[in-house]
Order: structure tokens, then C-alpha cells, then sequence
DNA sequence: GGACATTTAATGCTTGTGCAATTGATGCGT
DNA sequence: ACGCATCAATTGCACAAGCATTAAATGTCC
């Protein structure tokens, strides 16, 4: 572990998280502003439309994203109180619950894409 | 804007994300836990006694920071509530103020830079 | 079949964060 | 010298996130 391996680690990290905040805070605000979601909401929507499934279990949903269980659940539920998802019992395993996107959701998702796309190309293009 | 430069520019967004969310919850968790410092609050203090100067201004120091400006205020204000680190009026011009690392902030930064560096080792390397 | 561990999702609680407004000091133009 | 924009830093507020706990359903082992 030299110095200079230390040195160019923190630098890496640094600038990771420059960039990071730099596209979240932006991508939060247009989102916010011209479409009323927040970052992890459009991202919830975004996976559950591009998935094709009519219906995606709560859990198969959560899979991948950088959210923990609570803040997944409470996005979903903040989604579903504006109307952009429903939620319906699993018949096969009542614990489970499915996500449906509602055709409000899928218009707004529609519209949220374009400015998702366009502010990840202005700052990662 | 062709399909496939949309998909890996989300995909790109998708991995920088990920990638944040496991680092910064791993280094959040270890710097906590062992050693009572937040991820921030040793970034601030990282940088503090990085820069070489006794007294940095609050706002030099803000200076390339991530935070917004009262998420900095308030890092620095747990800072000094902990006894890392001490405020002190700047006579040149007493709006500003410098940030100086007490005693045992060095101490907590001395022990904390290991575990730091052995995360983004870990993430990183 | 009954006891116990595991899984799925939700909730109570605390905290860190950003935005907007505020306070106090400095600089500038006239 | 006065008024006004600007700058430095803090504070009120609302909110999203994580941790730990909980509740209900399922699975497993005997």
C-alpha cells in the first residue's frame, strides 16, 4: 500500500462521488420540477415499465436497485399514492405483493424519460 | 440519441449508483462504528488536515466539497460538538470563519484514515 | 400436526440533506 | 456617508434514507 496508490484511491473515490452528486441533485430537481418524481421514483417506475411484466412482485422489483427494503417500500408506496402504481395481493404467496404500473404511471413515465435521458447524456455524454 | 447509447447510458448511471450506494453505506457503517465519524464528517476533516494550514476558512474548505453549504455548516457544527475541531472568528473579515483540527480530531483522523482507506481499498481496488 | 426458523413487506424512530429564508459583515457606486 | 447588492454562515423546515422491529405467511424438521 504506497502513498501514491492511497493518494490516486481517494482521488477515484472523490470524483465518484462528485459525479454522483453533481447527476443525482440535477436529476432530482428536473424531475421533481417538470414531472413531480423523485430520482428513486422514476427509477422504480423506469424498471418496472422496461421489465414488460404486466405484474412484478415487490421483491423481484427491489432486486438490483441501491435502495434498502424500507426506502423501497415507502418509494413504492409514495408512487402508489399518486397514483402511478397499484399494488395487489399474490394469491400463490400472500406475503407477496405485485406492482402494476397505471396508465397515469405510464404517461408520466413517458414523459419523465426524456428529461431522465437528457440530463444523464449532458452530464455522462 | 440511437437506442443502444441510451441503454448503456442508463446502464452507465445504473453501475455509478450501485456502485456509490455500496461504498458509501460500507464506509458510513465502519467509520461509525468504529470510530464514530460519519462519512462526511471525515471527508471534512480529511480535508481539513490534508490541506497542511492550521486555520482553513470555512469556505475555502467547503470548496470542492459535495455537500450543499448547510450540510457542510452542520458537519462542521457536529464536528465541534464532538471536539474535533474548533471555530474561531477570522479578523480580516469577521463574516468568515476558520476551521481549526483540535488535538483529538487529529487523533480520530490518525485512526479513522486506516479504515477509511482499507474500504475504498476494498471497493475500489 | 406442532414448534421454530425464514421470508415478505410495512412501520417507528432517528438522522443527514437540500432549499429557502435569515442574520451579520463587506464592498461598491453615487 | 448613505443605500444597496453581495458574500459568509446559520437556521427553520420538509423529506428521504437506513436501522431495527414487527406482523403475517410460508417452509422445515421432528
Amino acid at each position: 500500500m504506497s502513498g501514491t496508490e492511497e493518494g490516486t484511491l481517494v482521488a477515484q473515490w472523490r470524483d465518484l462521488v462528485t459525479c454522483y452528486n453533481k447527476v443525482a441533485c440535477d436529476l432530482d430537481r428536473e424531475l421533481q420540477d417538470q414531472h413531480g418524481l423523485g430520482m428513486s421514483e422514476f427509477e422504480v417506475l423506469d424498471r418496472l415499465i422496461e421489465s414488460g411484466q404486466e405484474k412484478v412482485r415487490m421483491h423481484e422489483l427491489a432486486e438490483g436497485m441501491y435502495l434498502s427494503q424500507s426506502a423501497f417500500s415507502r418509494t413504492v408506496a409514495r408512487l402508489e399514492r399518486a397514483g402511478l402504481v397499484s399494488r395487489a395481493m399474490c394469491m400463490d404467496d400472500r406475503r407477496a405483493l405485485f406492482v402494476t404500473a397505471t396508465e397515469a404511471g405510464r404517461a408520466r413515465h413517458t414523459d419523465a424519460r426524456d428529461t431522465h435521458r437528457k440530463v444523464l447524456a449532458h452530464h455522462l455524454g
